[in-house]
DNA sequence: TACAAATATATGTAGATACAGATAATGTAT
DNA sequence: ATACATTATCTGTATCTACATATATTTGTA
């Protein structure tokens, strides 16, 4: 539907003002897609979303901070993420010999075993987004790159 | 830059995977610079949004409903950002007499003062978006807006 | 070596958020 | 008129978030 429609706005500024109202509605559309998709598996985006990067390390243990860097939300306390996700004993939590500030993290079975589950319901997440042709999805990635600069 | 480099995230199983994603840490990047610009303000996104829906009100009234019909994000609890926005005396409320479970609010000389302090550090905000041109984000906002079909 | 700066993570906190449920008023069918 | 459903808003709550600050360790350097 057109942003207009969806906020019941009928007129912008200009077409950046509506492209940033426009960009966190569509933000937050897919946020509440991906909450509802986690709500039965009892974890919250931003844990999903350190799971998948741990996932992505395999075996090996990777620090807070680069955990951090790899997140879509840089702002996330990962600290206490890791605490929950410790809580749940979905990863590990281990003191690095070297550099005895650093916390390293690794993923466990029944955290693969998480997100294995979490990705067979994919196919429902996905089904929202068939309005747009691989092309365009392609072109749109482009254009959200360049928006950043 | 490419959200591959943003996220340290080489390869997307898919472009809608990948879309997914940008699109994500695309609204969290518009959200935290609004955010900045407000801080200063004292007021959250969240507040602000209602805040401009109601100054297009002007001094007309509007119900909590229709001002969460109009929020870009559409689970926020209105209510308490209605208490927020009272406290503040930027806004008032009154039941409405012809049917008293709706609250009436409308805005205020001195919220409408707020909105116009704020809008007048847009140039800052919008400095951010100069890498699109009139005619990208107009391709963009279209895309968005078939995205979410 | 000693001491300041930098780094990595954790913690305290006020406030925001999501969701369930409560409260109250209104609409509707009999 | 009565009872039940619906609507509009509010409240309780547990959790999450942002931000400032604290702690511990390492690094750089005089």
């Amino acid at each position: 539907m057109e942003i207009e429609k969806e906020i019941k706005q009928n007129k912008f500024k200009d077409e950046i003002n509506k492209l940033m109202i426009n960009q966190l509605f569509t933000g937050k559309w897919i946020t509440n897609l991906i909450a509802k998709q986690l709500k039965p598996f009892g974890i919250t985006n931003q844990q999903y979303n350190v799971l998948r990067i741990l996932r992505g390390q395999k075996s090996n243990y990777i620090s807070v901070n680069a955990i951090s860097d790899r997140m879509i939300d840089k702002m996330s306390n990962v600290s206490r993420l890791i605490d929950k996700l410790v809580d749940k004993k979905l990863v590990q939590r281990k003191i690095n010999k070297d550099d005895r500030r650093q916390a390293d993290i690794v993923i466990n079975q029944k955290g693969l075993d998480l997100v294995k589950a979490i990705e067979d319901t994919e196919d429902d997440l996905k089904s929202n987004f068939k309005s747009l042709s691989e092309e365009e999805a392609k072109q749109l990635n482009d254009l959200l790159d360049k928006l950043r600069g």
